[in-house]
DNA sequence: ATCCTCCCCTAC
DNA sequence: TAAGGTAGGGGAGGAT
């Protein structure tokens, strides 16, 4: 009991120390009329308990919190905590309280919190310089809010959770203010952290004033607009400038600037003032949805087409994916360099010494620069470590930047990458994947909730996510940093490590030093990626992986920065622990309750045996090691694969055990896929489950989330029909089902399904699949001993890979890698390819090549291509088969194909060797471009760039397609039609008028004194279907020209908005209404002119400090915001023109 | 000691 | 309306 007491107030208070709760815990009194029974005893509720034969309760329950903080709370009374009463805790604390504004769930936390900082002051560190002092801590802080919590606490002084009326806050600590926050607290005393530090250093309470917080050059406007731009996202510091110091200043006053830094702490439940991800208790909106008949069936785990549809639209997913695939393609490329791939190359890297970083020249990738780097070759082994130089290189706000690309109207505006669009969702749980510097200067950060943006940031834009160009900017990316690294760790889709020690050596540099050949490779780096990709990357440069990642905090956003180990201390001193990179918050926790302490500068003063015992030996040690700068990890860049899995905890709402079943199926079958596509089988299967907590609401407060949930994990020996290891769907498939009916869960009460395979062995070569490929690697390294490890089964027998038996030997690393069917490589820039040389060629390993696109090849390419492969005899057998033998798991893997695949055909591997390293050789028999000049593709309304990145097929398409576009309605090029989910939605989807009119309820009057407003909404569109909306054409001319008009001294009405951006997407998406609304919006567009002027006048007038009246200046406020909203929904037009031509619309 | 199994934790 | 996935490092504690 004692430890769900604990459990429960972690998960309620995050950051609570163990004092606290075990004090909370003896204190002993009432309950707590609200309390529901302790679940633990307490049967599940049994109505409809699977039907199972001996019920085993798992051996292991545990409670879930998300690590996120996703809204989830436990219910507040879930188990007795105490017998304290809290309302007169609360008396005693604050005297005669009133909480009236406050919800109990406030109430109680922040009792809790004070009660818990009596502790903490009692326990406390001594003085009592802050006594007196009541103090609320607002945004992101550096040190963290629990760290100078604790500091100001332990030193006499309260802390405030919260602000209210009611209690007294003597002082405000904070280091960035959003324009609203800057208004509320224009009365108080606005003072950064330091104030606390120094006072504390110096052993007294130093004046305020003199550390006070002053906004950092942002003035605050009235709607909310958004402040100038902090830092444009696309204007990188002055270039190489001064290598060996920081770049430019930035425009920080406070040395750690609110941007750019990640996210703080405390992942289980909102510690931190500041807006929560969600209301507590269950989400309205999903209770809603739950109780319409139908909804369940068609939205939820329940539906038929759940699994794919949700994967096609989680990042989170996607981020994986791409990972483990990037792994697989540096990997093979590392293979290819080692093996000398080139033809003719045979010398340079001694047959014998394998390893990877194998001089330049084994990244292939290199091509001149490898020439010079020849005789260094021995470099991998020579290298003293301390010499390495190592560069982390990450996009900044990656998906942001990407969506920018095409969206030039909204740099530097506050915006973010999420699900949810528009104007609305005020509530919406919906979460950010990346939010733009902009908006970090709010305080908008990634893994947010859009809610909490919007509070943050009420004029926040939201943008769609992009998957297919993220993947394609990231390959351009790796393949650039293919060029120059020695080695390559990839880290995630928008970031790796490369060593670069001997590209930098040679980098030209009169009189350099290595830090500044350094720091002009890294310049260089980030301009070949910029020109690339359109985007900004940064740059952090040391001589190990640790100092590399602290660098890129420094370099973020759009510069480079190199640390020496001289300057790590003064560094150090301003860093939390979870500033390091693989240390969060338990990390943070332990040090904190074990050290006292989450400040570096701090534990930098502990024994190595101290951090040992406080975060165990290992992470201990690697602290005490990264404290001093020291860190001996080397890049990884070939790791065999350990396991496969797949779990969904999202959208699983059950009715009854044959939804589960079928649900349990289709995921067996998701993951035999997956084992499939890597050529692997498993010998171990584990089933991980997500069961609702008793205590928390049946809707969990994200919607849809799984909420707070006990884990059940079970693992079962696994073994094909033939006795061992297999990918077999159904064998899979029925263990896991036979497993979680023996749980004996009721169906309602699942929140998270789960199967991972692990003992994976390399697929039998009765397979004929990609996975065979690998034999093809075999006569290059000895098939005797491949044959001989093959025996050996798993890598756990193969511990420190020796390098010589990684690359010959290992079946698991082979089969492992030989494989990314996933991430075909493909051409990124047909009209600047050269023309195929035969002999350089670089095709992908067979094995790389998505059979699906391969067979969906025009005959005389694949033929072609095959031939190619059989004149290699890369591929023995396969070739023959291959377009008689479908794939395997021919519809999913389709399924996969279309969610990753361009329009573009993939297939051709990048350049290796010669030639221009960045850009993939063209398909044989390129085609001839098209001619079309930059003015004309502006014309047609398409965008350059992307029009370029187009196969030329694609492109001659598209051309047609805008060309006939401009003039009259055309044919879309087929399969360009947006994903339409479920059949209940179908109708409502393709009446614009309907949809929008019975939800959107008429928009109240404006705030000010204007009458008789126009509306969008009204009968006369409300009558109609499709057919009718599209016929509206004049009336809805007549319409917008009544809008604006009618709220000309008005900012636009959301709901308005709402409705007209959903009209105008629609037409978007019917091939009859593209014509009419690029006609309305350019209407629009000179209503809007001639009512505000355009948007640079604006700037004009503004910039001049030009007031009117005061009329005038609320009409160039009111302009703004029409000329905002405009763009916005422009951008919504061209995502979905995107989607379905590839290019933009020519609204402008 | 050393392995194995079941977690937790972290990152993107 | 939203899409809270996943692989791998490492620790605790039992089996060997
Ligand atoms: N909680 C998160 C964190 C990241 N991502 C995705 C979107 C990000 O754009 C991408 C890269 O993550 P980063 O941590 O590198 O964050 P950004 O690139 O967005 O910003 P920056 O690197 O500049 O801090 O991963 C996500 O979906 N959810
Ligand atoms: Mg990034």
């Amino acid at each position: 009991m004692s430890a769900l007491a604990a459990d429960s107030s972690l998960d309620y208070f995050g950051s609570d120390d163990s004092a606290f709760l075990d004090a909370l815990r003896n204190v002993g009194l009432p309950d707590d009329n609200a309390l529901p029974p302790d679940p633990l005893p307490v049967p599940d509720d049994p109505e409809t308990s699977i039907e199972a034969p001996p019920c085993a309760q798992p051996s292991k329950r545990r409670r879930y919190t998300s690590p996120n903080a996703h809204g989830d709370h436990r219910a507040e009374a879930d188990r007795p905590i105490g017998h304290l009463d809290e309302a007169e805790l609360d008396e005693a604390v604050y005297g005669a309280a009133h909480f009236g504004d406050f919800g109990e769930y406030m109430r109680r936390k922040r009792a809790k919190l004070q009660n818990q900082d009596r502790q903490i002051g009692e326990g406390g560190e001594g003085g009592g310089i802050f006594k007196g002092l009541a103090i609320h801590i607002n945004g992101h802080t550096r040190p963290s809010v629990q760290e100078l919590r604790r500091l100001i606490v332990s030193h006499g002084g309260i802390f405030r959770p919260y602000l209210d009326k009611k209690s007294i806050v003597t002082h405000v600590i904070t280091c960035s203010l959003t324009p609203a926050k800057i208004k509320d607290f224009a009365h108080m005393r606005l003072v950064r952290p330091e104030w606390i530090l120094e006072s504390l250093r110096l052993r007294r309470l130093l004046p305020w004033r003199e550390f006070m917080y002053r906004p950092t050059t942002r003035v605050e406007r009235p709607q909310g607009f958004p402040p100038t731009p902090v830092v444009l996202d696309d204007e990188p510091p002055s270039p190489a400038a001064r290598p060996g110091t920081p770049p430019p200043a930035r425009p920080t006053t406070p040395p750690p600037a609110p941007l750019g830094i990640p996210h703080t702490t405390s992942p289980p439940s909102p510690t931190h003032p500041g807006p929560a991800y969600a209301p507590p208790g269950p989400n309205a909106a999903a209770a809603r949805a739950m109780a319409a008949p139908g909804w369940r069936a068609a939205h939820t785990a329940a539906a038929p087409d759940f699994l794919a549809g949700y994967y096609r639209h989680s990042r989170l997913h996607h981020l994986s994916t791409w990972k483990t695939e990037l792994r697989a393609l540096v990997s093979e490329a590392g293979e290819r360099a080692e093996r000398g791939d080139v033809p003719g190359s045979g010398g340079a890297g001694e047959s014998g010494d394998k390893d990877q970083g194998e001089n330049g020249a084994g990244l292939s990738m290199r091509g001149a620069q490898l020439a010079l780097k020849g005789p260094l070759k021995g470099k991998g082994t020579t290298t003293a470590p301390a010499e390495r130089v190592i560069m982390h290189v990450d996009f900044d706000a990656f998906f942001v930047s990407a969506g920018l690309v095409s969206r030039p109207e909204l740099r530097g505006r506050p915006v973010v990458v999420c699900h949810a669009q528009g104007g609305g969702g005020a509530g919406s749980t919906s979460e950010i994947a990346s939010a733009s510097y902009e908006a970090r200067g709010f305080g908008v950060r990634n893994g947010m909730s859009l809610r909490q943006a919007r509070e943050l940031c009420p004029s926040i834009t939201t943008i769609p996510y992009e998957f297919e160009l993220y993947k394609k900017l990231s390959l351009t990316f790796y393949t650039i940093l293919m060029s120059v690294a020695d080695d390559l760790q990839a880290v995630s889709v928008d970031e790796a490590l490369i060593d670069v020690s001997a590209s930098v050596a040679q980098t030209v540099v009169d009189d350099g030093a290595d830090a500044d050949r350094a720091c002009v490779l890294a310049e260089e780096i980030r301009q070949h990626v910029k020109d690339a990709t359109g985007c900004s990357v940064s740059i952090g440069i040391a001589h190990n992986i640790l100092l590399a990642r602290l660098a890129t905090r420094r370099a973020k956003p759009a510069g480079s920065f190199y640390l020496r180990p001289a300057a790590l201390p003064t560094l150090l001193a301003t860093l939390d622990i979870t500033d390091l990179h693989g240390f969060g918050w338990a990390a943070a926790e332990k040090a904190r309750t074990k050290l006292g302490t989450t400040a570096l500068g701090e534990l930098v003063k502990k024994s190595r045996s101290q951090l040992a015992e406080a975060l165990g030996k290992t992470t201990g040690e690697a602290l005490y090691k990264a404290l001093r700068g020291e860190d001996d990890r080397k890049l990884e860049s070939d790791k065999p694969r350990r396991s496969v899995s797949c779990e969904i905890n999202y959208g699983i709402r059950f009715q009854s055990n044959d939804e589960a079943e079928r649900f349990v199926f289709q995921m067996a079958e998701e993951v035999s896929r997956r084992l499939r596509a890597v050529s692997m089988k498993g010998r171990s299967l584990t089933l991980k489950i997500m069961k609702r907590d008793p205590s928390a609401p049946v809707e969990a407060p994200k919607f849809m989330g799984h909420g707070v949930c006990l884990t059940y994990n079970k693992q079962s020996p696994l073994s094909g029909p033939l006795g061992r290891a297999t990918d077999d769907e159904k064998a899979i498939g029925a263990l896991a089902w036979k497993m979680l009916k023996a749980m004996c869960i009721p169906p309602t009460e699942l929140r998270g399904i789960g199967i991972q395979i692990l003992k994976l062995e390399g697929a039998e070569v009765p397979v004929l699949r990609a996975g065979q490929v690998r034999l093809s690697f075999k006569p290059l390294t000895g098939a005797g001993e491949a044959v001989g490890a093959s025996a050996a089964g798993t890598s756990k027998a193969i511990p420190s890979p020796s390098k010589a038996v990684v690359t010959t030997a290992s079946p698991d690393k082979a089969s492992a890698h030989a494989v990314a069917p996933e991430m075909p490589v493909r051409e990124t820039d047909l009209s600047h390819a050269p023309a195929r040389q035969q002999a350089n060629v670089d095709l992908p390993s067979f094995s790389q090549v998505d059979m699906d696109v391969f067979n969906a090849l025009p005959n005389d390419v694949r033929l072609e291509l095959e031939a190619e492969y059989q004149r290699r005899s890369v591929t023995p057998a396969p070739i023959a088969d291959l377009p008689v033998v479908p794939a395997p798991s021919a519809p999913d893997l389709a399924r996969i194909t279309r969610q990753l695949a361009p329009r573009s055909r993939p297939l051709i591997g990048p350049a290796q060797g010669q030639g221009k390293p960045w850009f993939a050789l063209p398909p044989k028999k390129a085609p001839v471009p098209p001619r079309v000049s930059l003015s004309q593709l502006a014309a047609l309304g398409i965008d350059a760039g992307v029009f370029r990145a187009l196969p030329v097929r694609v492109q001659r398409e598209q051309l047609a397609q805008a060309r006939g576009l401009a003039m009259r309605p055309s044919q879309r090029p087929a399969r360009a039609r947006r994903p339409i989910k479920a059949p209940t939605r179908l109708g409502s989807r393709f009446k614009p008028p309907q949809g929008p009119c019975e939800i959107v309820p008429p928009p109240p009057p404006p705030r000010a004194r204007f009458v008789e407003r126009p509306t969008l909404r009204r009968p006369a569109v409300r009558s109609g279907g499709e057919k009718r909306a599209v016929e509206a054409g004049r009336d809805v001319q007549k319409m917008i020209g009544e809008w604006v008009e009618g709220f000309r001294e008005h900012v636009p009405h959301r709901k308005d908005v709402k409705y007209f951006g959903h009209f105008l997407e629609r037409c978007v998406e019917s091939d009859t209404g593209i014509e009419r609304a690029v006609g309305i919006v350019r209407w629009w567009g000179v209503l809007l002119r001639r009512l505000f002027g355009t948007e640079e006048m604006l700037d004009e007038w503004e910039k001049e400090g030009i007031t009117f009246e005061d009329v005038r200046v609320t009409s160039r406020l009111v302009g703004r915001a029409w000329w905002r909203v405009f763009a916005e929904i422009i951008s919504r037009m061209n995502a979905i023109a995107r989607e379905r031509f590839g290019g933009s619309l020519a609204v402008r």
